[in-house]
Order: C-alpha cells, then structure tokens, then sequence
DNA sequence: CAGCGGAAGTAAACCGCTTTACATCCCTGC
DNA sequence: GCAGGGATGTAAAGCGGTTTACTTCCGCTG
C-alpha cells in the first residue's frame, strides 16, 4: 500500500486537491463542514504531507545547514563544536527548524554543499578559499561564515582572536616567563607562521604583538605545530620540553591540545604551575575539571553560535544584510600559570 | 538575477533538458563532445541542481533524521548525546548522509514528524507512547527507537540497562553498603517507581533484582528523583543526607546527576568514597576527569548510535528487516566507591 | 542493399504539493 | 429586481528535476 497523497484524500473527500491545500494550511479558506470532511479522510487513510513535495513548491525547506570541513563524527565530539552547536540550536528553536550536520560529500566540501537541501549555510573554520566561497555563491543561498577571515560582502562571525591570544600572552610574559613555548595548530604549511590565515592567523598575530610589548619576536619563541587531540599536545609538549632550553610556559592555541599537554608535563612529573605554566584557548568545559584547573581564553562558542545562527535566519528571511560581527575574549585565570621557578 | 535551472542550460547549449539532466546523472549517456558544452554552459550560467527537486523526483532525501523529545540546545550539550551523536555521524558517514537534528516543533513532536524531509528516523529516548509510534509510522518512514522499551515489529536498539544497573548495585553491596540512596530520574510519575518504563524502568528492575540477591527490597533504600543537571545531584544528594539515617553510598541513574552530587558531598566536607561512595550511570568522559574519578556503569553511546544509524540506513535501503538488538553494558571501577566507614 | 543494432538525443509524463485566477452561489442593500 | 460582494470551491499552472519510451541516424553484416 503506497503513501497515500493529496489526490487521494481529495477523492475519498469528495473534494479537490486544492481544498486539502486549504484545509491544511489555510482553515479559513474552505468551510467548517468541509474541512472536517477533509481531516477525517486524511486521518482514515493516514495521510501526511510530504515535505519535500511543500518545499518544491514553496520554494523553502526550513532548514538551515552547518557546513563541516573535518568529517561529522570528530566535529560531534569535540567539546568546542558542541557548545557551538548547542547556540546554533538556541537560534534555530526559536524558528522550529531543524538543523542539517553535513560534513564534506566523497571527500569534497562541493558535494556536500550542492547535495545538501537548506536554507542557508553556517559554515565552519572553512579556509576563506576563493573556490568554497564561489561555490557557496553559485548555489545562491545565504550563508554565515565562522571563524574564518573576514570577507567583503559576506556575513562573517568571528571571535576577537588576535586580542585574545594577546592576553594570554600578556599573562605570561607579565607572570615573568620570557622562555616560552606555542603549541600551534598544524596548518596547511607547517612551520610558515607568516603565512597562517583565519583564526591561526589572528592567534599567532595576538601572541606577536604581546612579544613585541615585551620587546620580543618569534626568534625568541618556540612553535611547533599539533593535531587537535589530547595526543598532539602531549607529543607537541614532549618536542618542546626535549630542547636544549626548554620552555618554562606554553600558550596553546586550543584547550584540547593545552589539556594533553598538562596531561604530559604531570606525567613528566612536572608541577603545574611550579615547573610549567600552561594556558589554552576557548574555555571548553573541560577546562574546569582539570587539576590543575586551565587558565585558558574564553570566546563563548555558544553565544557565538547562538549569533551566527540568528544572523543567518535573518538573511534568510531577507531582513538583515551581510555583515561582519566581532565577539569579545576574555582571559579566565584558572590555577594552570604561575611564576617561573 | 534568478537561479538558473536545467531548462536554462539546455537552451544556452542548445539540447533539451534531458541531455543536461543525464550529462550530470549518466554521463555515458550523452556523447563527449555534447556532455563537454553542457557542463561548461553549466558553469558559466553557474547552474547547480536543486537538491529539493532532485529528491522530489527520486522520491529520497538522502538524509537521516534524529528526533529528540527536548529542546535541540540542551541535547547538544548533554555528553551522552554528543557521543551518540559522533556515532551516528560514524555510521552516517560512510553513506555520505547529512543528518539533521530534529527537535519538537511549535512544542509537539508531531509537527516535527511530519516537517522533515528525511528518509528515516532515530528516536531517542522517545516514552514508547502509542501516539508518537503511531505518528511514525502513518509516515511511513523506517525509524529506529533508541532508549525506548521494546516494541514488537519495531526496530529498537538498547543497552542492557538491567544488567549495568544490576552491577552498579551489587558493586556498593559487595562493598559492605546497606544504607544506599538512588539518585533516580524524573519521571511523568513522581515517585511511582512500579511504574517506571524505558531506560528508567530497566535501570531500576536492575537496582531491584541486585537488593533481592541480598534479601532486601525497595523498602530498604531511599530514592529520590533529579533533574538530569549537576544541580539536580546536588539537589537530590542534599535530600537523601538531610534525611534521619542518611546513606553511605548513593548510586545515580546518570552521570551528571552523580557529578552534581560528588560536587555537593565535597561540598559538604564529606570523604568521598570514605564517608560516602557513589557510582554513577553512562560513563561519560567528565568522569574521568572527576576528583575521585567516578565509578560508573559504561554503555558506550558511540556505538550505540553507530549501530542504530547503520540499521536504520539498512531499513532504509530495505536489505535488513527491524529487529531488537540489546548492547551490554559494563561497570568501569574507578574511585568513587569504597567500604563504609 | 536490406536489415539490424547501438549510439545519441528528445518529448512528455511524473513526483506531490501550493497558489493564482476564475466560476458559482447566495446574501445584502438600494 | 439587480448590482455588488463575500464565501466556497476548483482547474490548471507551476516548482525543477528524473526517467521511460520513442525517434533518428549511422555503420556494419550478410
């Protein structure tokens, strides 16, 4: 038995498809009695719309997209996107719409972005590539782009980066650490700092302009690129740690990787702060449980969600332009930095 | 400047819709010199195909929905639902399926039901009402029901709630505890433990058979009944401790509520687990982290939700039929649970 | 040279719903 | 008695693709 459609409805009703239409989606279109008529029939054959069918004609599907570049499942699971999520989903519940998790398609951000039925696109950490972003226009949909580089004519959301990883930086060099350790984020060209974009970038320019407060450059700095994962950092901080001066302090550019690095600097038997001061980035909840408790940036990915998410219903709707939207940073002083010894 | 459709690719490279419509979909179909003006017309009118039609047409979606009875928000930021989620994301993944986050809409579940254009659904945590299973399936949509009671004719996948629960309790009675509270869950029946279904049944039939084992019975514990919030653990630890013969060892039906009532027994002063032992239910990653580290009842959601979703998307493709598949589950002894004073 | 088969291309139906424009009918007011 | 107008209902044209069945054209075989 087929999923019963508006023309069934219509005959068991004695009625045409275009009263159905009425009588679910505009009651005061047809008459009391009929539209009884009509539910009854509906209920009887167990009849439901179908969506695609509506958003084929009324040109929208109610839902809005987040755009992924790393595979769905490790997004999910990081404590980051989750809290970017949770605003994206403060946001859309609001308008009652569903939120579309795609990640790339065969391997291709393209794919994904033409197969995906929405709205609209928040899109994620996404390089500000010219070919994403001429796909993006292509497909003719509004879209919002998060923590990436700013781009004339495009919404933009970003958190204030480069202030704050000026403060972090500030904190140690004010603690009295000048023997300092970054542990970066790998990036397409490893180890070419001058070249990072997007949030990398604006970190690194934080981290720069807090040194040259102090007279210092990168010459007097140690970086060395991580994956994103508790490992990266242990294995970021161990290369750091086996140089012949090793640091006394670490930014991170991530809590993740600042978290596995406290993991290794006490299983060193290093004391933290006493030996090594550790401070991170983006206050994930984490942060609060670690002993000691993460000194880290916080940037409320929430909130940030939350925004992002509500400026792109409002292009959608039509009733906001494009614009580029800044977020404060805040240093959180937790128990991870101290003086040096 | 509208977007452009087929028809307006087929007339600037001169064939019919048809041809343009197998250059993309069939391209052996269409000779290489014709499928090369195609595409490049394509490109140059910036055409891409409509996701929505596409569907409409083939009658699929390509995208899975997973329903959830709360607010979007608040289940993003639940871990358990994050690992569950990745799980999903796991299965999705190999598919190339986006998934979409499908909340209550205008405060019903139904209306989410019916808006989706999805090609099947994972419930979680849905009470198996009628109602709502009537709902699906007057969809007609395949779906599978996570954290519900069985139901015959239904795909259902589950932990082993009884057993894990079971073990939680007989770990604290080994451990010489006669004194024990249950940090339980709300539920639509405040305190009518008989009437507990789903996950909340489960769990509690196995606290109950693991009393029996050593001759006791509800009466012999005191159960309270939380939010799932550490607030509410602190709330219901507080109850439970303020009462004439306070416990010496609580177990909770969730790991948030056993963190919140860790946090309040510290709090309190309290040696945990000298003064008091608690264990917990999930084994979600902030356990670990945790001082003491909770003992608690594992039931790996990753794999929970990559088990579902790839039955679903089995359903789906209709070379699998629904079947009930049960997950073990695992005390993981940590620090949280010693002898009584 | 008739006959056949494969390659290339297309017309038109279809997917299921929405919405505009129009037809009826009946009531009201003058 | 009739024009005007509101209430109710419907035909038909989309929305933008996919797919089936058919036509044409060509080259090849016997």
């Amino acid at each position: 038995m087929k999923r019963p459609t508006i023309a069934d409805v219509a005959r068991s009703a004695a009625v045409s498809p275009t009263s159905v239409s009425f009588a679910f989606n505009r009651p005061e279109r047809v008459s009391d009695e009929t539209r009884e008529r009509i539910l009854s029939a509906a209920a009887e054959l167990g009849y439901a719309p179908d969506p695609v069918a509506r958003s084929m004609s009324i040109g929208r599907t109610g839902t809005i997209g987040v755009l992924v570049p790393q595979p769905l499942a490790s997004v999910v699971h990081n404590p980051y996107m989750s809290e970017f999520l949770a605003g994206v989903a403060e946001a859309a519940e609001t308008e009652d719409l569903p939120i579309m998790l795609v990640g790339p398609r065969q391997g291709s951000i393209e794919h994904a972005i033409f197969g995906a039925a929405v709205d609209g696109f928040l899109t994620i950490g996404l390089e500000p590539f010219r070919p994403t972003i001429q796909l993006l226009t292509t497909r003719r949909l509004p879209y919002v782009m998060v923590d990436s580089d700013a781009v004339d004519g495009v919404a933009c959301v970003n958190a204030d980066d480069t202030a704050g990883a000026r403060k972090a930086m500030i904190h140690l060099l004010e603690a009295g650490h000048r023997d300092i350790g970054i542990l970066g984020i790998r990036s397409p060209q490893p180890g070419r700092w001058e070249r990072y974009v997007g949030t990398l970038g604006r970190r690194m320019a934080g981290y720069l302009a807090a040194l040259e407060v102090y007279g210092m450059s990168m010459e007097d700095v140690h970086l060395t690129e991580c994956t994103v994962t508790e490992e990266g950092g242990r294995r970021g901080l161990s290369r750091l740690l086996d140089k012949p001066n090793p640091p006394t302090a670490v930014v991170s550019m991530s809590d993740i990787v600042a978290l596995g690095a406290l993991a290794e600097a006490l299983h060193r038997g290093l004391q933290v702060p006493g030996d090594l001061s550790i401070i991170g980035f983006d206050d994930i909840p984490e942060t609060r449980w670690a002993r000691p408790s993460l000194t880290t940036v916080s940037q409320s990915s929430q909130a940030k969600g939350r925004i992002a998410a509500q400026l792109l219903i409002d292009l959608i709707s039509g009733d906001r332009q494009p614009e580029h939207i800044l977020l404060e940073t805040e240093l959180v002083v937790r128990e991870s930095v101290g003086p040096p010894r």
